[in-house]
Parts: C-alpha cells; sequence; structure tokens
DNA sequence: TGACTTGGCTTACACTGTAAACATATTAGG
DNA sequence: CCTAATATGTTTACAGTGTAAGCCAAGTCA
C-alpha cells in the first residue's frame, strides 16, 4: 500500500496550527477582523470549513492565536535595558505594531486570555521597570500609566484613521452633517488638524504628539521615582 | 375622531425608538453586548423580532443609540468652568459610567459613527479648553492626551474586573497556568495588587491609581499652558 | 497484511441579521 | 359613522454564522 507509492506525489501539505493563524493574520490585515469567518479562512486554504477545527478548538482561539502573533511583533528591549530607554522603545514599538495591525489593539481589549505570550510581555515590561528601580506599588502605577497612555492613543489614532488623504473630505462631511454653528470649537480643532494634513502629512503630526505625550509621561514617572 | 373615545382601552402602548434602546441598555448592561440579538431584544419587549425594524433601521443603529445613552451619560461642566476642575470631573464622571456599563468602552472604539451627541461631547470638552486659555493646537494636544489616558485606563479597568473579590482565585489560576518562576515580576506585581484587595478593596486602589495618573497629566498640561 | 491514527470532508443543527409580503390597529377624511 | 390611509406588528424565508457528529481516505506502525 505504502510502499512504492512515494514518487511524485502532488502530497498537499497538510494544514497546521501555524498556517491556519497566518491565513487568518493575512485574511484580517486585508479585510478586517470583521469579516473572519471559519468558512471564508478555510476558503483562503484551499479546505473545507471543519478541517479548521482538527487543527484549533475554535473561533476564540483563532482570535486569540491572531494577538499573539502581532504581541509577539513588539520589540521589547531585553531585562537589563534602562528603564527609560527601554519603556520609550517598547511604546514606540507598539505603536507601529498597532498601526500595523489596525483591527488588533480592540480586539486585544475585548478577548481577556492571558496566553504565555501575553504573559512574558507584561512580565518584561514590569521586570524593566523594577530593575530601573521603581519599587513594587510604583512599577504598577507606572504600567499602568503608561499602557492606558499607549492602548487609549492607539486606539484613538486608529479609529479616526481615514484612508489618509480623503481627510477633507471626511472633514467636509462631517462638517455638513454637523450644524457648522453648533460646534464652533470642534470645527476649530478640525481645521488645525486639516491644515497639518495637507501640509506635512497627519501621521507625521501624530507621531509628535504620541511623542510629547509619552516624554511627558517618562518625565513625571522619572521624578515620582526619584521622590 | 378624536373626541370621546379616551376611554379606559387597553392599548398596547407601541413601541418606540426609546423604548427599544432602553430595553437594549438594560439587556446588555445585564449580559453583556455579545448577547445581544434581535429577536432576544424584542423577546424581552414581548414582541417579535421584525417589529423592531420599524423603529430602528438595524441592528448597527441600537449599538450606537447605546453609545449615545451612555455618552449622554458623561457629566461634562458647562462651557465656562474652570478648564482644570472640569478636566477632572468629566474624566472622573466618565469613568464611572464607564465602570458601570462595562461594554461601552469597547463598543464605543469599535463604532466610530459620531452622532450629534458625541459631536456635543467633543465639542464641549474641546470649548473648556479653549477657553481655559489654550491655544488650538494645545487643546487638541490635550484632548489626545487627556482622552487616551481616560480611555486607556478604563478598557485595562474593565477588563481586569473579575467579579470582585474572586480575585485571589483568578491569581491562583494564572499563577498556576504560568510556571510561577518564569514571570517573577508578574508575580511580584499581582501579590502586591492582592494585599491590596484583601485590605482595602482593589476599586479603591484604582480611584487612587486613576486620580493620581490623572492629576500628573493635568499637571504636565498645565505648565505646558503656560509656556 | 492488517489495525490504528491523522486530517480532511459531508451533513446537520441551532442561531444570527434582515428583506418581503402580509395582517391588523390606529388614525384621518368625507 | 364608515371607509381609506397609514402605522405598526407578524409571518415566512433566505443567506450566513459557528460547530458537533460521523464518515472516509491516506499515512504509519506492528
Amino acid at each position: 500500500m505504502a510502499k512504492g507509492k512515494s514518487r511524485t506525489k502532488p502530497r498537499r501539505q497538510p494544514l497546521s496550527r501555524d498556517r491556519v493563524l497566518e491565513a487568518a493574520l493575512r485574511l484580517v490585515d486585508k479585510a478586517g477582523v470583521e469579516s473572519l469567518s471559519m468558512r471564508g479562512l478555510a476558503g483562503t486554504l484551499g479546505v473545507e470549513a471543519m478541517s479548521l477545527y482538527k487543527h484549533v478548538a475554535n473561533k476564540g482561539e483563532v482570535l486569540d492565536g491572531l494577538i499573539d502573533f502581532v504581541v509577539a511583533e513588539i520589540d521589547v528591549p531585553p531585562l537589563g535595558t534602562e528603564w527609560r530607554h527601554a519603556m520609550r522603545a517598547r511604546a514606540i514599538s507598539a505603536r507601529r505594531v498597532f498601526l500595523r495591525h489596525k483591527w488588533a489593539a480592540v480586539l486585544m481589549e475585548s478577548r481577556l486570555v492571558q496566553s504565555p505570550v501575553r504573559l512574558h510581555y507584561a512580565d518584561t515590561v514590569l521586570g524593566l521597570l523594577r530593575q530601573g528601580g521603581f519599587t513594587v506599588p510604583m512599577a504598577y502605577h507606572a504600567f499602568l500609566l503608561i499602557d492606558s497612555y499607549l492602548y487609549g492613543f492607539i486606539m484613538q489614532e486608529v479609529n479616526w484613521q481615514f484612508e489618509e488623504a480623503d481627510i477633507s473630505q471626511v472633514t467636509e462631511e462631517m462638517t455638513a452633517q454637523m450644524a457648522p454653528a453648533d460646534h464652533p470649537h470642534l470645527v476649530e480643532v478640525m481645521g488645525h488638524v486639516m491644515t497639518m494634513s495637507v501640509e506635512g502629512k497627519v501621521s507625521g503630526l501624530l507621531d509628535a504628539e504620541f511623542s510629547a505625550g509619552l516624554e511627558l509621561i517618562l518625565d513625571s514617572l522619572a521624578t515620582l521615582r526619584d521622590a
């Protein structure tokens, strides 16, 4: 039976958990998480929906797997790195990663499963703070503060991101829809964002905003640490 | 016509958009957004699923309506209030509201529709800052900074909230699941949170954490404003 | 050679949102 | 008051979802 058969078999290489997750990642990056269905995912792998369940317990596991992939993309400097540099580096890396996978931040907040990957991530960050001279309560405080800002900022940014450049159109829609005079301050600020966007790209603006806010938080943590 | 007919008719009072949304709010507060289905919602109103569509365009509109309800619950001090006090007050109010409706923060980030209610909310906050002496770019900066922290914090808090008091059990699960020695810093911090939780409640701890971080941000905005 | 395992497929079920057509209630007009 | 019109709720139906159960072929090992 299985003897001489080993000749040029097309030999579909078998599925695997990783191949499933990779396909899911591609699909979700392209079309958003809301368009991830088991049948659709299976389709991109040339396979039937139920086949996925041989490598993955259920859809939730796929989603959690995706989050792990994304978290693993974040560069966290190794233990021993100077804390301030380390926090800045991982925050910036995290932001880049979440901008690359716009669906990820929201998804992450809605699935609180603590996988090994995520635990490791948290542990390293806390370790960096502890080795940087923070007491346990202060490390907790710093972690909460930085991460609140980090994820909060990212989520705002991701959701305010219209496909770049058609921002003016969006602004018009908005201004039209909202009785311009009823929201003077909002209009004013939108105007500011718009002018920034035409001459220098919004993304640059947000880079600067993000860094400024981050630096500010790190400053205050530093003084708090040395108190 | 409409003359003497006003006698005791049982008169099922007709559904209405508001009654639908109120029912949805009750349901979601009790069972989470993931358990909101049109049939289920209709059920709680003693009505068939399709009836809802006479008062609401689709499920998305229900979700957006829920968000509006929640945003409207946030107390934003009126224009004219001293900016720092105002920002603190609305942040604290927002946090309380989102803790009351734990599903709301995530939902809000995943539906970027800008309803009148939300526009008004944003406009008032920006107005408070402008009247507080912030230039347009600084107001934008402040808004971004505060809201990033605010929503970031809330989302972390909401997701780390186990049903109160069984936190020790959760910690055990976690510690068991994660090879205690592989994550020394995480264990250390979890220990801290736990001890705080037994003698004084975690929620109090988080109140303090939130206020501290907020105050810190307001400080830095104040110096930035006076520069 | 067989038995056993692995990985994919087929079928089936309960549940989702919602379009279309229908039926009944309420209101408006003559 | 009776009828026409308009709201409002219902029925039926359909396409799409996640996934349990069982089947079946291909590969592995005794």
